[in-house]
DNA sequence: TCATAACCGAGACGGTACGTCGGGTCTTGTA
DNA sequence: TACAAGACCCGACGTACCGTCTCGGTTATGA
């Protein structure tokens, strides 16, 4: 059904000038105004060439992010296993708060979570190419610790993942209070020990 | 500046039109389709109808999502308080589960979410008329566990919030996996008990 | 099928200025290059305008030329008749002659033409608005000189007004000669006098 | 500046399936549609061949043309002369008529001349290789009239051709009224004997 | 004989304009 | 004065072609 053109043809400059010109411009104007014309102009290229590559203007944005992430080009994400997990995931979580405030990532990451939100296929894509593998990574890490019994046995890893990681995102999805390096370690710290009072504590 | 127009004078009949236009509309077409031209339309009412009485397509969407839950009417929602934590945790939380797969209140619920992700006035308005009275309800319910013993004295009520709702909220949003009860219950027990491995348990 | 809006409600400016644009525009630029999108531009008026009152490009230039010859709003053209065929004909024909190399008028009026040529619906319209009521006067004055016995009696009107009138646009639209009163008058009398050679003459 | 390619080189196989593709397109959709990606589509030729050899749309409108009155090849035009003037020259306007009434060649001949209209460019082109040698032989054959004393000795005969032609070619092109034998003859004898009412006739 | 230069098909490219949709404002007539 | 209706200016949509520009591949000489 899709024509898709041949790769092979495709112009390097053209692809990345319009991934500039899109963090560019999801950083200067309100999501709402970020148009495939203003890339296009922006990037002086013509529409054709944007909707020839893309399929939607999330997915853009999602190249446009990867792109940012240059360095790990290609090999998959790996969490640090030093044996001490709360050290490891305390470094980790930090490492995500500091990611999600960063005022160069956040407005691409907002635009591309936000456009997830309602389009199951824009979610798939960000599932696909940018949380999967990192998911994987910290699913990995978890059960390096499981395995080391620094986890409890019968714990599914991906509620693990989600217990840790779930409070920060959705903290920073709905702003509902401060995103700071403290909020993730008392989650860091509330996750692995639980809620519950507990003599001996 | 603001006209602010008489209240009094308003159309009860053109509010609930438009109200009732948006949650049809929201859960025919895909959110990207959902104009406020075709609301008006639908409603049987003028464009200016609407633009005098709401700010922006958020807010029509916040006030249909109300009008959904009608019988709260007014008072701030009480979490069941029965003494038993996990008990009432559990109904809470599955509770939730439930109306976030509703496909009755998915699509409206999801278009809020997603706006106020790239909005900060609509998460203000989010957090407000939505999410803040619900948030404070939990809260409750947990100082009075902290109170009565069952929760840690240590632990900060909002980040027991967000350790409980944050995965659930984060799994709905990203779609990073099912959401059931199953899931919700996994949550619960890992929230308050805690990832780490512990002798005697 | 035409959903025709309501022309009570029609802006008399924006109706100006597209038609005052269009005439400005096409003595400005060739015609491959005269832009709907250019019209509304230089009109200050949105393009649904244009698309909402004008059917197409040519209908905009007539509607123009129209506006150009204000003057004979409403009531038909008539051509005079003062008894003297010959003088009067000659009068109208270099008044022709004089309006096709106009240069205000041969632009909007080439434009027309040309796209009358390739397009039937445009050349009734043309027939209907601009030619037919002028041709009638020709044809009347005609018919006048018949009934006087200056013209044969068996000539059909039809086939003298374009003897009379067809070598000038044919020389006009083809530019296969230049278009002079000189030519206007040696075209009348030939087709007064007939090209034969006659004894006694 | 232009490169001029080879001639000796040329496709002649793509010439004549652009040729080919263009006299099909122009009867097959109206003339606005007529695109040149659409004509090289349709010949299975690359864009940059079209414009290689063919320096504008009616060029290659005109070459079609040519193309179909393929007979005449190389040797000028030359109309009858049996010396019975009215009977060569009824004989060639019929013609002249049945041509433009030719479904197969009404298409390319308005496109032609459309574009002439408005194009003095295209209207040279058209005049040397079209109409022009056509012209010369109707001079050819008024002056040998002319000069058996048939035709009036003063008369212009670039006046007497377009009044001869002109009305049939202004017919055709403003669709003024139906283009048929009976009125080439009735203009035929209009243009030889006059309009005017004579004693004796 | 074979390189090498042309034409050729294909089609990506930066652009301009198309005709449509919707945004938010303003006007008109009715209740 | 609120309302339904809808015209208005404007900006963006996604598409069609423009004319230019590579890309391989195939002729077709001329070193």
């Amino acid at each position: 059904m899709a024509p898709t053109p041949d790769p092979s043809r495709r112009s390097a400059a053209s692809r990345r000038a319009v991934l500039d010109a899109a963090l560019e411009l999801v950083q200067e104007v309100p999501y709402a105004r970020l148009s495939i014309e203003g890339i296009a102009a922006r990037a002086r290229v013509g529409k054709q060439t944007i909707y020839r590559w893309w399929p939607s203007k999330a997915a853009i944005l999602l190249d446009a992010f990867l792109a940012l992430s240059e360095g790990d080009d290609g090999q998959a994400p790996v969490l640090p296993d030093t044996g001490d997990l709360v050290a490891d995931l305390r470094l980790v979580l930090r490492a995500t708060v500091a990611e999600l405030t960063d005022p160069r990532l956040d407005a691409p990451m907002r635009a591309l979570a936000a456009e997830a939100v309602h389009d199951a296929t824009v979610a798939e894509l960000y599932r696909d190419r940018l949380d999967g593998p990192l998911r994987d990574a910290k699913r990995q890490r978890l059960r390096s610790a499981q395995e080391a019994g620094q986890l409890a046995a019968d714990v599914d890893l991906d509620v693990a993942v989600d217990l840790v990681w779930g409070p920060v995102l959705s903290r920073w999805l709905h702003r509902s209070g401060p995103l700071t390096e403290e909020f993730a370690d008392q989650v860091l710290d509330a996750a692995l020990d639980g809620l519950r009072a507990r003599p001996g504590r």
